[in-house]
RNA sequence: GCGGACGUGGCGGAAUCGGUAGACGCUGCCGACUUAAAAUCGGCUUCCAUCGGAGUACGGGUUCGAGUCCCGUCGUCCGCACCA
């Protein structure tokens, strides 16, 4: 017996399958279609452990849809745009895009040594013009739809590198790069309407079935809809403030109204009086982080000003500025129902205000309210004129009514969602295809003008962004009026790449987008997936720019993923040494640091990371144990949801699976002779591994297939066997494609197992004629009995009791009551 | 703080409907083959123990019967966060 020699299986399968195009879809196949799609890599150098799960996942599911007779479509392609790439310029010298073609080049060549079913006719990257020229096509759409418009926002600037910063990129108030101190810097950038969608974003969650729970729930509070009145109290200096509430039943509680720091009316304030000034300055400062809001003190400053209620104009407010009401939610004012908001009642405690009961919760209706707990549940309205006695819906829609009659209110909802801020000022991402004209304003570029390329001779030796420092690239004539104009030189968030890349894999001409018929052909996606990170902003934004397609009547399809899966990060243990310093995998041994020969403390399994140097290099891998085996190892043991602990031992476990099919399939020989039983649970498995792989659950099939693969091996050599054989290696060629084709071969048959079809279930065969019966006493099992399929209940009844074990477990009690489930158990109540 | 998920052997985990807990894999141990080793094959591997008993984080409950359902407690992880 020949042992299997992976690694050059590999190589072989591998250019057999590039040479027939065997994985290329087909856009005018008449079979059922299946769209599975993995979240695109970002080209950041090599692959790692993550990817690997995550394509082989997406790859078991689309082999496995070929077998059942799908064209398939699953496409790879490149999240090419964004900022290490930029880094790299200014550390190494390299451009950009020198290095980001340089790291495709290398992950497309680990992923092929992974076996992918992938159609890389369709390849994509979307640092290069045929893809992002179009991206331009269709923000310029989206832009003349009235989608797309511009405001000034602020942003973090970095004074020293002349860059704009992500909120990820300040650590402590300070640039991650220069170390210098991070202003908030007030920059005109486009933004997209996703607010225009909010309602619909978040109905259209309801129907997305196939999605995690988690998932829908996480997007649900993200755009966080909220409804109630928005209305207007008059100022006692003659000015008004708009304020927004949830709880308009209880607007006769109020004593108080308080606005934002950055409120106009805080802002006008401060600009005639240094006290207020000193105030707003004391709020802009301290944290946003989750811990510093939740222990900073509540503050008010007392403006003197006074509000009118709007219903019993007798009634007058105070106003405050107060550091807990935010400037970016409703309208930066609030007012203050200290009995039955929390955070209002601290506020009253704390300067001595009014607190006054308006909802009873049934036992006290007292208007003066004790405690400092407030009450937020649900009761009848008191102390609150023509509002006393109803419930607190009815009071809700009562004082909206009444506001929208008297013409001082609206009622409202209101989203935590802001509009998308698209504009980045970096020179690596899709340009802006727009031109900036003394005399026009902005002027969308022409589209036989598109693509907008990136100028290829920037530099990244002097800070700022290289675009508009560039001599020339900026300056053109308007495209309207014709004068001397400039083009924007700001570049798309890479989120907006993202957004419709999975439309281009679907179709691709070269003069638009996509054509729509085709696309609409494949769309949506059926099975998205990728890890969870991606839960809201990237999901979030494809399903508002599919949504957006749909409304300027570009593309018919609401949804753009029907069915998503989040699967878990893989692991591994973390090690130090004696001195504290982390130490990689191959550099501890039996718990020995190999270098020093001192003992290491083994730390707890973490996700993969270059800081805790925890991370193990697929390609190593792959060269020692052969796909398959990495493979295998990815989809064995831990559900796919969850994270996986990568183990040296484990791999070596899956490449002795290997082996042994091998083994398992070319020992294998035509015999005579039945074997019902493995006959059964060849038939069984062939199900149930099917019904495991549509759900995602690798690990389930995994234990079926050493399952059924044990049974072979003990089996004696019959008819039943050999077909047996046959059926485990069709049931494995998804998960590990060389080795079953390698066998295919082997075992004499033509063609490719990856065109083989998936063998069909005898339904005779999954029914069992014999079944076994547990017997218990007092619900503890004492006995099992096993007997005919159907066997009435009277005889099981008289079966189990003549049981010896159930004689002795009675001890010559009588059996006061006995619970019979046909073809499952016996229950003795004695 | 709010919202959510989860808690099963030495480890990853299985048990789809309330019906035989621990499938399958890893680790470990014993044995066969071998001059020897590797590879491979066979057996054992939840705990305590003599019969037998206990056991799915902990405490209660419902039920003939609970890993699964209900109530409470503890713990771990994730998301959001002064949201009006």
């Amino acid at each position: 017996m020949t042992r299997y020699n992976a690694l050059k299986a590999d190589a072989h399968w591998q250019s057999v399958w590039d040479e027939r195009r065997t994985f290329a879809a087909d856009d005018h196949s008449a079979k059922p279609r299946s769209y599975v799609l993995e979240m695109f890599p970002y080209p950041s150098g090599r692959i790692h452990m993550g990817h690997v799960r995550n394509y082989t996942m997406g790859d078991v599911l689309a082999r496995y849809r070929r077998m059942i007779g799908h064209e398939v479509l699953h496409p790879m392609g490149w999240d090419a745009f964004g900022m290490p790439a930029e880094n790299a310029a200014m550390e190494k010298g390299v451009h950009p895009g020198s290095w980001t073609r340089a790291n495709i080049a290398t992950m497309k060549a680990q992923l092929k040594r992974l076996g992918f079913a992938l159609d890389w006719t369709r390849e994509l990257a979307t640092c290069e013009p045929d893809y992002y020229g179009h991206e331009q096509a269709l923000f310029l759409d989206l832009f003349a739809a009235g989608l797309v418009y511009r405001k000034e926002s602020s942003v973090n600037w970095d004074p020293v590198d002349m860059t704009v910063l992500a909120n990820e990129q300040v650590i402590d108030g300070r640039g991650w790069r220069s170390g210098a101190l991070v202003e908030k810097r007030k920059l005109s950038q486009w933004f997209l309407r996703i607010t225009d969608f909010a309602d619909e974003l978040l109905d259209g969650l309801a129907e997305l079935k196939d999605w995690p729970d988690k998932v829908r729930l996480m997007q649900e509070n993200w755009i966080g809809r909220s409804q109630g009145l928005q209305f207007r109290f008059r100022l006692s200096d003659a000015g008004e403030v708009e304020v927004f509430t949830t709880r308009p039943d209880t607007i006769f509680g109020a004593s108080f109204v308080a606005v934002a720091a950055d409120h106009p009316i805080a802002q006008a304030l401060a600009a005639r009086d240094a006290e207020v000034a000193a105030f707003v300055a004391r709020c802009k400062q301290g944290g946003t982080t989750a811990a510093e809001l939740e222990t900073q003190e509540k503050l008010g400053f007392d403006t003197g000003l006074t509000a009118q209620h709007p219903i019993d104009p007798a009634v007058r407010l105070p106003v405050y500025i107060a550091n807990f009401v935010l400037m970016e939610y409703g309208t930066g004012a609030v007012f203050g129902v200290p009995a039955h908001d929390q955070r209002d009642l601290d506020f009253a405690r704390k300067y001595d205000l009014p607190v006054r009961r308006v909802v009873s919760d049934g036992a006290d209706e007292d208007p003066v309210f004790v405690g400092d707990e407030a009450y937020t549940g649900p009761g009848a309205l008191v102390n609150s004129h023509f509002l006393d006695g109803m419930d607190v819906a009815d009071a809700k829609r009562a004082i909206i009514s009444r506001a929208e009659g008297e013409g001082w209110g609206t009622g409202t909802t209101v989203f935590r969602l802001r509009d998308w801020g698209v504009s980045r000022q970096r020179y690596w991402g899709t340009p802006i295809p727009i031109i900036h004209c003394a005399a026009c304003g902005p002027v969308p570029v022409p589209n036989d003008q598109l693509p907008i390329v990136l100028p290829e001779d920037v530099s990244f030796a002097v800070p700022g962004n290289p675009l508009d420092r560039h001599p020339t690239w900026k300056h053109v004539a308007c495209p309207s009026c014709g004068v001397d104009a400039v083009r924007e030189t700001d570049t798309l968030d890479t989120f907006v790449d993202s957004s419709w890349y999975f439309i281009r894999f679907a179709s691709q001409p070269d003069d638009r987008p996509f054509d729509r018929t085709v696309a609409e052909e494949w769309l949506p996606v059926g099975q998205y997936i990728g890890g969870v990170e991606h839960a809201i902003l990237h999901l979030l934004y494809a399903r508002f720019w599919t949504r957006a397609l749909r409304h300027i009547g570009k593309l018919d399809v609401a949804e753009p993923f029907a069915g998503l899966f989040t699967q878990g990060m893989v692991t591994h243990e973390t090690y130090k040494s004696d001195d504290g310093r982390w130490l990689s995998p191959p550099e501890v041994e039996n718990g020995i640091e190999t270098a020093t020969g001192r003992p290491v403390t083994v730390g707890r399994v973490e996700k993969m990371s270059k800081s805790k140097k925890n991370t193990v290099d697929p390609e190593p891998i792959v060269d020692q144990y052969g796909a398959d085996a990495v493979r295998w190892f990815m989809l064995s043991d831990s559900p796919p949801e969850r994270d996986l602990p990568w183990s040296e031992a484990g791999i070596e476990g899956s490449w002795r699976f290997v082996q042994r099919l091998w083994r398992i399939v070319t020992a294998d020989k035509a015999a005579e002779g039945d074997d019902l039983a493995l006959r059964k649970l060849a038939h069984r498995t062939v199900r149930d591994v099917a019904g495991d792989i549509e759900g995602l659950q690798f690990n389930k099939a995994v234990a079926r297939l050493y399952t059924l693969a044990s049974a072979i091996e003990k089996a004696a050599p019959s008819h039943d066997r050999h077909a047996a054989a046959h059926t485990l290696l069709l049931l494995v060629a998804p998960m590990v494609p060389h080795v079953a084709e390698e066998a295919w071969v082997a075992a004499g048959h033509d063609g490719l197992i990856a065109d083989a079809a998936w063998p069909t279930v005898d339904p005779a065969m999954l029914v069992d004629d014999e079944v076994t019966v547990a017997v218990q006493v007092n619900g503890k099992l004492r006995d099992t009995l096993t007997l005919a399929k159907g066997t009435a209940r009277e005889e099981l009844e008289a079966a189990a009791l003549a049981s010896d074990k159930v004689v002795r477990a009675l001890e010559g009690k009588a059996p006061r009551k006995v619970i019979v489930v046909p073809d499952r158990l016996v229950n003795i109540v004695a």
